[in-house]
DNA sequence: GATTAAGTTAGTAAAGGTAACAAACTAACC
DNA sequence: GGTTAGTTTGTTACCTTTACTAACTTAATC
């Protein structure tokens, strides 16, 4: 696709289109003569795409600045048209959905949210057409004006034929949602794993702009990252990539014939994921009586936190031992990825400010390398920007849409 | 340097001649027409660029085949030179160094081996130019048709700058090497970290041959891992990605006061490397009497090996933790990486035959997917050929050396 | 008005594409 | 067995696209 193609006047156009476009987006306001510098494309070239883009709305001429000190005449500004194209962002999420528009730069100008689960039957896929109809004609954008449609999963996801291998949470097995997607949208469907979208997103506009190694662990009910390696989303030989809920950090633990086998779930997801840490503490409460959080229905992850916090000595031991394995799990991967930055996401990471201390305490002293780790940059929206940011990576192809 | 150059008649002429050179690279024989059907490039494109690699020696007409059973003119068999150019490719090691002059398809046409401590004194690098230098006039190759040196050492190196980091073995820290070999060498020169040509060598004929996603773990005095991830080497964001000697296979183990710290060793390379064998070993020892290893002045991990294969009690406990160590730290990488294939360096995957049933089942069980584990295609000379492919790699600028 | 910088116009060179053609072969036919 | 039709390879001639250089116009400052 993009090696193997030859090199024609075309090919060697688009190229330096695209190239200009770039400059511009980076760097505006730029006027044609400041492009051809920076580029070092001669001024006629740069006059002849810049006329084509113009045309393309694709930029903008804003007047003309003042003149420079020695006097010449006054350059034309270029800015780049955040309002040239739309892209559509999913996030279908275990419990809600989040849909929203967003323009070539990532300002959400429309988001819709609704409960994944009573649209699951007839079709999750249909309510989110339903409802970016709504938000374009409101916003009165023309459908024509979409550059495509991105989708994050929360599953294991094969992006090439766009199948969902296993979505548990949405009980998706080998879900051809790309293809059944391309049925209900008019617009070019990309689809991808939520945490692999959540990185995306993380390095487009958040704690991790512009870095070219870039992990993002996310711990929710069960732990995964996604990662960014050489600029590019690394995704596995079989899109297994950044299953670190199988990691093992207790071999004796692991290799106890009681240690508890679910499938589905791997080691560190059992002793530190959301489902592990609720049963744990379930387990720790039936030798002990007069205990507070015992008179909940169903424990959370969440409960323990908040107990720990507030110091009760049960849940403290357990989330202590959580954050142990967290941060040796963590420690580990920046030993074998050295990534310029560990970003944590997914629903724990809200209380990351209390237990970040331990986790750099362990990686100082344990990982090859002294790493920073942040926490992610959004909340709820991070989901659809990945998925936008996806939409706008995968199409690089984008000018050839008009011109 | 890839991504940022423009689009003119000249860069596009140079892709389809890079295109068209590979194609008979990987197809070789083939007739003019042949690659223009392969390539969809027209066959007077074709033609004009072949007739200038024909003219630059890069390929060469060996006569024509018997036309098809249609008839028709016979196609004049168009094959790849490999002796157009040669690469000199090096691997220093901690006590012996290799020096290799190599055609362009791997072919060691001559090999020279030395003691690296003899010459650590007044300069590897003098020694090896004047072996190279011998061997290319025992060969009758002319200096200018070498393509470049390619140089793998034994330790973190900075591949931009061409600086060695940290080599313990050669007690180089923040070596120039690459400054220093330019001074010496009239050839372009590129060097990397030996675990890293090491899988650049298994990816280009070995046991990954063509694969896009390949680790391979070395265990020799430490442990560490060379990445191919989508096709290209993954040194990380400060040239530390691999460090698994550093992983942490056991929490409670690490946590312990008494796990001994030494400053360049992590973890894993303490329980499972060379030295944490021989070391373990010895302690072990003190405890026993009248035991055959005792009477041994030096114990090396290799004696441990041994002994523990003639089913020695003392010496199969600790090889049987060892083995457990890296069969889970294994396991860890699969999850995180999920590659094509594990392939097993170092000086200990001589004896992989013996364990490695137990590293396969330590991996169904824990890994996130099965994955293959084969042992080095190659012995003693995997490292020059790697520092061969380095070169030839770094230098896809290729023709433009003599166009 | 001289100077300076931005942007355009005119002409040239480089590269790839298409179409037609020569070359070289097979096969069938008389 | 010689001739002819059909086929495939590789080349020649010509056209189009694109970028570049150089000169020029425009519109500022000093």
């Amino acid at each position: 696709m993009s090696v193997f193609e030859k090199g024609t006047p075309f090919t060697m156009k688009e190229k330096n289109k695209r190239l200009i476009l770039q400059c511009i987006q980076d760097d505006s306001p730029l006027s044609r003569s400041e492009i051809a510098e920076k580029l070092k494309i001669s001024k006629p070239t740069v006059s002849s795409i810049v006329e084509e883009l113009l045309q393309e709305e694709w930029i903008k001429e804003i007047g003309a600045r003042t003149a420079g000190a020695q006097g010449g005449r006054r350059p034309i500004q270029i800015t780049f048209n955040h309002q040239a194209r739309f892209v559509i962002g999913v996030d279908i999420g275990g419990t809600k959905t989040l849909a929203a528009i967003s323009d070539l730069s990532g300002n959400l100008l429309a988001t819709t949210l609704f409960h994944t689960q009573e649209e699951v039957q007839c079709g999750i896929l249909h309510k989110v057409n339903m409802v970016a109809k709504q938000m374009l004609a409101e916003l009165n954008i023309d459908e024509k004006k979409v550059l495509g449609i991105g989708i994050g999963v929360p599953g294991m996801t094969n992006v090439k034929d766009g199948i969902v291998i296993d979505a548990p949470s949405l009980r998706w097995k080998m879900h051809p949602l790309k293809h059944e997607a391309e049925k209900i949208f008019p617009w070019p469907v990309f689809i991808d794993n939520d945490v692999n979208v959540a990185v995306l997103g993380e390095q487009w506009l958040g704690a991790a702009k512009g870095m070219s190694n870039v992990v993002l662990i996310s711990i929710g009910t069960g732990i995964g990252c996604g990662m960014i390696l050489e600029g590019n989303l690394y995704r596995g030989s079989s899109w297994a990539a950044g299953e670190i809920g199988y990691f093992v950090t207790d071999i004796h633990q692991a290799k106890q014939k009681d240690d508890p086998i679910y499938s589905g779930y791997g080691f560190l997801d059992r002793h530190a994921g959301g489902a592990g840490i609720a049963n744990k503490a379930s387990q720790a409460l039936k030798k002990q009586s007069n205990h507070p959080l015992q008179e909940k229905a169903v424990l959370t992850a969440k409960d323990v936190f908040d107990y720990a916090k507030s110091d009760d000595p049960i849940a403290l031991k357990i989330i202590e031992e959580v954050i142990d394995h967290i941060g040796f799990a963590i420690a580990n991967v920046i030993s074998i990825i050295n990534p310029e930055v560990i970003i944590l996401g997914g629903g724990i990471s809200k209380s990351a400010d209390w237990y970040l201390p331990r986790l750099e305490e362990i990686i100082s002293q344990f990982a090859s390398v002294p790493t920073e780790v942040k926490r992610s940059a959004f909340g709820s929206e991070i989901g659809v920007l990945g998925a936008v940011s996806l939409v706008l990576r995968e199409r690089e192809c984008v000018l050839k849409t008009l011109s």
